[in-house]
RNA sequence: GCGCCUGUAGCUCAGCUGGAUAGAGCAACUGCCUUCUAAGCAGUGGGUCAGGAGUUCGAAUCUCUUCAGGCGCGCCA
């Protein structure tokens, strides 16, 4: 609809008398014709004259003029008219307007679909949590959020694929086995626990299920807990050192923790609705110390291009010429490398998998990482802009006014499965996406439970659910749909026009959404698209209209409930037939 | 101190690469169920878009600055 008058814009463009190439190359790059977003200023509107006017310095009411009088003579249009500053309004002839509901029914699931991306193929990671625990409130926003850009990107002609960067590699790793370890032996100690040891319920089980697979009584030396030093992080240290060297068990526990811990996330994420194509091991980078490992690999290149140099007994990369503080540390004076020299490696590893864009999910606490992991690539010779870190604000949950609290270390924690349990996958997917990501979130638990229109979840549904029973009913009276909207078209019937302008706009929203990477747009969206639903069929009774109005209403309504099925898929989000 | 983010109605927030009288929900007040789902609809009141300066036909939106709040600045991950 929108490229028809772009189409006579440019004609009328080249029969204006002298513009020079260069401005009208300005001209149209800089002007945009757009969907009106109320009926009475028409179907859809330009602002060319005020665009072309400021660069030719004429008046723009007089170039208005001129383009209503050549957008006339076409006699492609029902009504043009030029209103406020310069805008050029248009009212579409009737089939073009109603064209948009024969498009949705047609296309259906595919509406709205693009190919805006040109099969580029962007990796998103995200959610990358440390397998130290379940996955808790903190981390489904991320989860939610990578999923959505992930479908809205497939949807608008991108090849994406998702994966999760397990960091099994560190210390928090060691800090879990140890933990772990403790747990088997509490008795064996008298209830000793280290201090500051993962204290979850789930390290317990994970203890008693290794145990139990075990089948015997594992022997232990109780001197590994003895004379333990007394400050809580030293004391973890010493303990993973000790057990360590001494005892065989070590690595069983520590693949049979991480085991236990991975599949616990990949169920959470799976019951989130949330899916991967990779799960990437930081092991599997491999060991400093081995010539052949990409981590040895990644690093001997930075040092090749002398941006990585020795001081002070470490390796160092120079990331403040890219703007960063200062230098970060690649390998230890012990000679360890460092969780930054892992994360170089690994993005190293990404762009020669050959991906044309890369998006990383980070928690916003992590914002201070992003300049020396793009002076990293930088370094090793790539375009840092391949790389687009999208930061997610923490969520604050709230459940009967007070806050809830999250910390993995202590136990005490409200975890995703928690949260699904209690209001559902596609409510906390809705909560968790209603506003911009990098931005604080309160998320009110009771309000997502709530039945009023508050709850702005079920009030999207609600019109889903309404359509679909209506839908019914008419299927149960005249047997099959309805195949077009005659008594729109003929303009016999109009209370449905408001709802069709609505619809328009959908496809824009959707690749805005894309390129903007802010599903909270489709939200906003749906819910003021699920307004007008509910207004309309305040006001109008649907099936007990003549047959004719009635089954272009049911036509145009089949059209409204597609919007609002893919809108909500694209969320990662199973609309509701009934309520 | 440096860096990033935020400041829009009493509250929670939308507001597209600058555009036509700044929007929604909640809260307050008023109406609408013998009829397709009232988890709904219609209406009223409520704003120096934190303050100031600049850019221009035009600024909540861009630039600078002041004020206020949040977060990050390890040879942790």
């Amino acid at each position: 609809m929108i490229d028809l008058l772009n189409e006579e814009i440019n004609k009328f463009l080249l029969s204006y008398p002298n513009i020079a190439d260069e401005k009208l190359n300005e001209i149209q790059k800089k002007y945009s014709s757009s969907i009106t977003d109320n009926l009475d200023k028409g179907h859809v509107t330009t602002n060319i004259c005020m665009i072309a006017a400021s660069n030719l310095k004429q008046n723009p009411k007089d170039i208005a003029t001129a383009l209503v009088e050549w957008l006339k003579k076409t006699k492609k249009f029902e009504k043009v008219e030029s209103a406020g500053p310069g805008f050029v309004n248009i009212t579409l002839q009737r089939s073009d307007f109603v064209s948009i509901i024969n498009n949705i029914n047609q296309k259906s699931q595919k509406f709205g679909e693009s190919d805006y991306g040109n099969n580029k193929s962007v990796q998103i990671e995200f959610v990358s949590a440390n397998p130290t625990g379940p996955l808790h409130v903190g981390h489904g926003r991320g989860a939610a959020y990578g999923d959505a850009i992930g479908r809205i990107l497939s949807s608008s002609g991108y090849k994406v694929e998702k994966e999760y960067y397990i960091n099994d590699a560190g210390r928090q790793i060691d800090i879990l086995t140890a933990s772990v370890f403790a747990r088997i032996y509490e008795d064996d100690f008298n209830g000793f626990f280290p201090k500051s040891a993962y204290k979850g319920t789930y390290v317990s089980e994970i203890a008693l299920a290794f145990k139990d697979k075990n089948n015997y009584k594992l022997d232990v030396d109780k001197s590994l807990i003895e004379n333990l030093p007394g400050d809580e992080e030293k004391e973890i240290d010493e303990l993973i050192l000790r057990i360590k060297n001494n005892y065989e068990k070590w690595a069983d526990i520590k693949a049979f923790a991480l085991d236990e811990v991975l599949n616990g996330i990949k169920t959470d994420l799976k019951s989130f609705n949330v899916t991967y194509d990779k799960w990437y091991s930081e092991s599997s980078l491999g060991d400093i110390g081995d010539n052949e490992s990409k981590i040895k690999k990644a690093i001997d290149s930075l040092i090749k291009t002398k941006l990585a140099y020795k001081d002070n007994g470490a390796i160092w990369l120079d990331t403040s010429r890219s703007g960063d503080d200062k230098n970060r540390v690649l390998i230890r004076d012990d000679g360890r490398a460092t969780y930054f020299a892992s994360d170089v490696a690994y993005h190293k590893d990404k762009i020669d998998r050959g991906f044309d864009k890369l998006i990383n999910v980070w928690g916003a606490d992590h914002h201070g990482y992003i300049k020396r992991i793009e002076a990293s690539i930088e370094g090793l010779g790539f375009d840092k802009e391949k790389l687009d870190v999208q930061l997610v604000q923490f969520a604050n949950l709230f459940k009967d006014g007070k806050k809830v609290k999250m910390s993995t270390r202590s136990g005490d924690f409200y975890s995703l499965a928690d949260l699904i349990n209690e209001i559902g996958t596609d409510a906390a997917r809705f909560y968790y996406l209603s506003k911009q990501a990098d931005q604080h979130l309160d998320f009110d638990l009771n309000l997502a439970k709530a039945d009023s229109k508050e709850n702005i979840f079920y009030y999207i549904q609600y019109a889903h659910a309404r359509i679909c029973s209506l839908i019914e009913k008419y299927n149960k009276n005249y047997g099959s749909m309805p195949k077009d909207a005659t008594a729109i078209i003929s303009s016999s019937y109009i209370n449905c026009d408001k709802l069709i302008h609505e619809m328009s706009k959908y496809p824009h929203i959707v690749l805005r959404a894309a390129i903007a990477l802010q599903p909270h747009l489709i939200i906003y969206y749906l819910k003021d698209f699920a307004q007008s639903f509910h207004s309309f069929y305040n006001d109008n009774k649907v099936l007990t209209e003549s047959k004719e109005n009635t089954d272009s209403i049911v036509y145009c309504l089949n059209a409204a409930k597609i919007i609002i099925a893919n809108g909500l898929k694209l969320l990662g989000i199973e609309p509701i037939e009934k309520m």
